[in-house]
Formats: structure tokens, sequence, C-alpha cells
DNA sequence: ACCTGAACACCGTTCAAGT
DNA sequence: ACCTGAACACCGTTCAAGT
């Protein structure tokens, strides 16, 4: 009689994904676990997605719109010159992505095929980048702009949150020098 | 009596494995998958290599090796200036990635945990882009100029192949005019 | 309308047995 | 020394049955 009312949410479910991710890699985000951490056993899982592809476009974009609101902070706070406005938004990066290097690797290339933020989410993270990029270089390489200092930054912490800076060296330092090169090539251009 | 003779070679499978990982992607490369094309059984498989990961470590130390060897030709092929060097580096790369997206996908960034080339393959790869940056911003600086090029390289084609660029706009134009801005801001802090 | 146990096909890995 | 079938634990997913 009575149907079965709901034990968790979407966003619980989202949730649970982002801990497990977190704690021990995309091997670890199991149906079984996910649901375990919500309370349900995991056919229940899809009830509220097709399968495990669509709960992680939906974890890669829920981190997307964190990273939006992360972004639009820095900004906001680094006053008005673009050039100071570009160096909060790549220190402001780096410290997501070194807090939450599991999600961060969601953000940009698919780790598994098609696992990559829903186009409005991905929106909102590039609002921020789009805007300083515009002020830096102007409205028609705004874009180009955007996509260069997103590649460098996603590429660098990338690298750096697996490992691949192996031959000594400061890592932070490299990070600096890559961001105030953009910027000085970038002003060059405008 | 006569014991078993080996019915195919390290090399062997890591070959297989590059093309199932290319024309599937990570997860079509199952230990049956690789088995059947090199006329085997997955257990034997076990016998040369200790687990899937040891053989994703071959498989993407294998496509650093391949790299080092198209990147060398690229600077060998550019002349003396170091600046035109950079250029080819930056478009040698970026081919490389084009071509075999999801070989270029575990040269740098753990798509798995653990799965990256050995340090000895990196290293191989590195070398190209460790002897440009000097000759650019001197050897001092040498290493972490190395890391600002190829997290740009790494991190924008990766963008692009994953298919992360979705707001329309020239892509490549986008890629030259980042190698351009690094390569200008690099001079400038030599 | 949501939840569940049982079942299916698939996967990586181990191991005793074969040659 | 290498190869194999059988077995194990695990995974994503489906579905009929429950409330």
């Amino acid at each position: 009689m009575s149907p079965a009312r709901a034990q968790t949410s979407q966003a619980a479910i989202v949730a649970a994904a982002r801990v497990l991710l977190e704690d021990g890699g995309l091997d670890a985000v199991s149906m079984a676990g996910v649901a375990e951490r919500v309370g349900i056993r995991a056919p229940s899982l899809y009830k509220r997605f097709d399968d495990r592809g669509a709960l992680l476009v939906a974890v890669a974009s829920d981190v997307a719109l964190d990273l939006g609101r992360v972004l639009a902070d820095e900004v906001a706070r680094a006053g008005d010159d673009p050039g100071r406005q570009l160096e909060a938004l790549a220190s402001g990066y780096r410290s997501f992505a070194l807090a939450t290097p599991r999600a961060a690797s969601l953000l940009f290339a698919g780790v598994a095929p098609d696992v990559t933020p829903t186009p409005e989410s991905q929106a909102v993270a590039a609002r921020p980048v789009l805007d300083v990029a515009e002020a830096i270089v102007g409205p028609v390489r705004a874009l180009a702009a955007a996509r260069v200092l997103t590649a460098f930054a996603y590429g660098f912490t990338s690298m750096e949150t697996a490992g691949a800076f192996r031959f000594g060296g400061d890592v932070e330092e490299a990070y600096r020098l890559g961001i105030t090169a953009l910027r000085s090539g970038l002003e060059a251009t405008a």
C-alpha cells in the first residue's frame, strides 16, 4: 500500500560519491559503496541515475560549481587590477586542486570516457576566468586566453598531484614562473 | 618433459595493450583482451607482469619513449634558434597527442592511480624539452621552464582531446596564443 | 514511487595441474 | 619455464517482487 518513501536524495548521493572519490580514487566510487553511505542498496541508485557514468558526471558538475564559487571569490577579493586578479585565480585554482586533487581531476579531461561536467556547470567555473582574460587581452582574444590559463593551471596541478615532477626543484616556484610568463606574454599581445 | 616455450614477449604484450587502449580506452585494456591478442590466456600474463597496473606502467613508459623520439626529431629539424625549437616542440607534442590521445593521457597525470611512465622513460621524453628550456632561460631556470611548457602542452591537449573546449572558437589558435605568450614571457625572464 | 534480494555477465587474480 | 582451466571475490546492471 503505502509506497516506499525516498530515503535519500541526488545531492546526498553525489556528496557520498565525492567522499569516496577523494578518499580512495575513482575505483573506490562503487555503486555498492555509494549506496551503503546513503543507507540504501546499489540497485536503488538506478532510480536517480541512469548508470555509474551519469553519477560521475553529476559529481564532476558539483565540483565545477564549487570551483566557480572559489574562483569568483578570489577575483572579488583581488581588487581591480586585472593582473592581480589573474594571479589570484591562479593561486586559488592551485589551492583548490591540491586540497581535492581527485575531484579536480574530473574537471576538464575525461579520466573515464565521457566523465566531464555538464556544459552549464563548466560555464559557471569558466566565468571568472573569462572575465579576467577579457580585461587583459580584450574581448576578441578573451576565450583563447582563458583556455590558455585554464590549460596551464589544470595541466600543472594534474602533474603535480600525480607526482609527475620527480626530478627535484621547487614546484611552486615553477608554477609562479608559468603564471608570470603567461601574464606578461598575454599582456604583451593585448 | 619439454617445458612450455614462450609464445609471446613483453614487447608484444605492451603493443597489444596499446592497440586496445587507443581503440577503446583504458577500460578496453582487459587482461583477457590483451592475452587473446597475443595468443595466450589471461593468467599467463602474470608470468611477465605482476598485475594490470604493472602492464599499464609498461605501456605508459613505451609511450614516453616514443614521445622522446618524436620530440628529439622535432628539435633536430628546427635549426639552431631556441625560440623556433620551442615552437617545434609545442606543435610536435600536439600532433602526437592528437594522433594517439589515449596513449598521451597516460604520460603525465595518473589516470589510474600509479599509472605513470617509469622515471627513466620520462627522463627520455623530458630531455629535448629541458635542452630547449635551458637555451632560452639558462640553466638555473631550465627545469622550471620545462615544467611550465610541458604542463601547458599536456593540459591543453588533454582538454582538447577530452572535448572540454565546448564554447566554440578556434582551438588551434588558442594553443598558438599560449605558446607565443609563454615563449615571450620566458624570454623576458631570461 | 521507491526499495530489495537474486541473478547475470564481466573483471582481475590465484593456483594446482599440465607439458 | 611457460601455459591452462577452474575457481574466487568483486563489480555494474537488470528485474521481478515487495511496501
